[in-house]
DNA sequence: CAACATCTCGGGTATAACCCTTAGCGACCT
DNA sequence: AGGTCGCTAAGGGTTATACCCGAGATGTTG
């Protein structure tokens, strides 16, 4: 329903064309290989693969292509995931159509757009921080990538199995996530990681 | 941009009106009041005032303005909070505009409209709960007393020293609890103490 | 009264998690 | 070439959890 309302919207401006849709991020990445789009209009939440993770593949496997980034999410936290993730832009939801489309002629154009409330508050955060981009700076990939298993409720030895290596590596990781970010339980992991938009709220019980 | 969308597709139908569109609950039952639609389609996730709340003050100023909830949750929990909050109708963002149109052609005609995998799985929650509603009801008081303080972190010496019984107790609570939701891992328990606030997170800092 | 739910403990066993330590290997930097 | 860092792995021991039972005390409700 969402995807109908943009391309109608979209499709009243005469200088952009919906090529194609995707309902969820594997879609996204075959169908914007294969219709080569200038740019791709990526939403946060999606069923199966996320949009971040889509963003990263698809920045991988097709540089050319431009992402912008749709959420409802305003969390500052989320800013610099999307950043690191290779997205050109991020448009919140709750902003305007005309905010959109200056979006997708400043990324088609080669340059990024963030919105002006959206680049103040991270600005803001990493002078507030001294320029360390905190949360993601205190662990390396590796350990993040553990950190959001475990908090999908994922035993070590899952998360083990997951990853294809040894579960004493996964406990080795685990300790020493636990240690950098002095939380000493799956409780306080799970919030830190939530808070962080490491992993979405709604992906338990759904339907 | 989402309502703009909305509007948008709307509009295509000859049958449709768009009389009014609000940003916030408050301003949505303001305008409805005002504006007398037919039907009301309400976003459950809007600053300031969420679309439960509105929807159920709606209903109570004006019960026969009809209510169609709009949701990015397929979240099993939500629906019953739907239903009590009056709603007639509830469309996930990820239905399609034909489902909105029936829901919206079904609703004005005195029916309610539930897409079905979400009627589907309400019922079948129902009926395996036994009656019960919300999985928030599943529990007592004792057992969300002490899933508050799983989801805090608490180890079980903790919430046993803390509530002041014996350790055996809150096994045999914890035990219970991950058998009625049908969790089995504290990163669970802290997501669904999260999701149905009863813990808050510390770190919620919106822009 | 009797049935039921709740809260409270307990035994027992298997599994998982936690804590401290060491260590090989590759990458990267100086 | 040496140092640092990250990923991998493991030993050994302690503690915590998960899951299987049963059971007494209490209050509520039919």
């Amino acid at each position: 329903m969402v995807r109908k309302g943009l391309q109608s919207c979209l499709s009243k401006e005469d200088r952009f064309r919906v090529v194609g849709e995707a309902a969820t991020g594997e879609e996204a990445i075959e169908k914007a290989l294969t219709l080569a789009p200038d740019v791709v209009l990526m939403d946060i939440s999606m069923p199966g693969m996320n949009g971040l993770e889509a963003t990263q593949r698809l920045r991988h496997a097709a540089p050319g292509i431009k992402v912008i980034i749709l959420s409802v999410h305003n969390n500052r936290d989320y800013i610099f995931r999307i950043i690191q993730a290779g997205a050109h832009g991020y448009v919140s939801k709750e902003a305007s159509t005309d905010a959109l489309f200056r979006a997708i002629d400043s990324v088609q154009t080669g340059q990024t757009f963030f919105s002006p409330e959206i680049a103040q508050a991270a600005l803001h955060q990493l002078v507030q921080s001294g320029g360390k981009k905190e949360p993601f700076d205190q662990l390396t990939a590796r350990e993040r990538e553990v950190l959001v298993l475990i908090a999908e409720g994922k035993s070590n030895k899952e998360i083990a199995t997951k990853l294809g290596i040894g579960v004493r590596t996964i406990e080795t990781h685990r300790e020493r996530i636990m240690r950098r970010l002095d939380i000493h339980s799956v409780a306080g992991l799970t919030k830190f990681a939530i808070a962080n938009g490491l992993i979405a709220l709604e992906s338990e019980r759904a339907i």
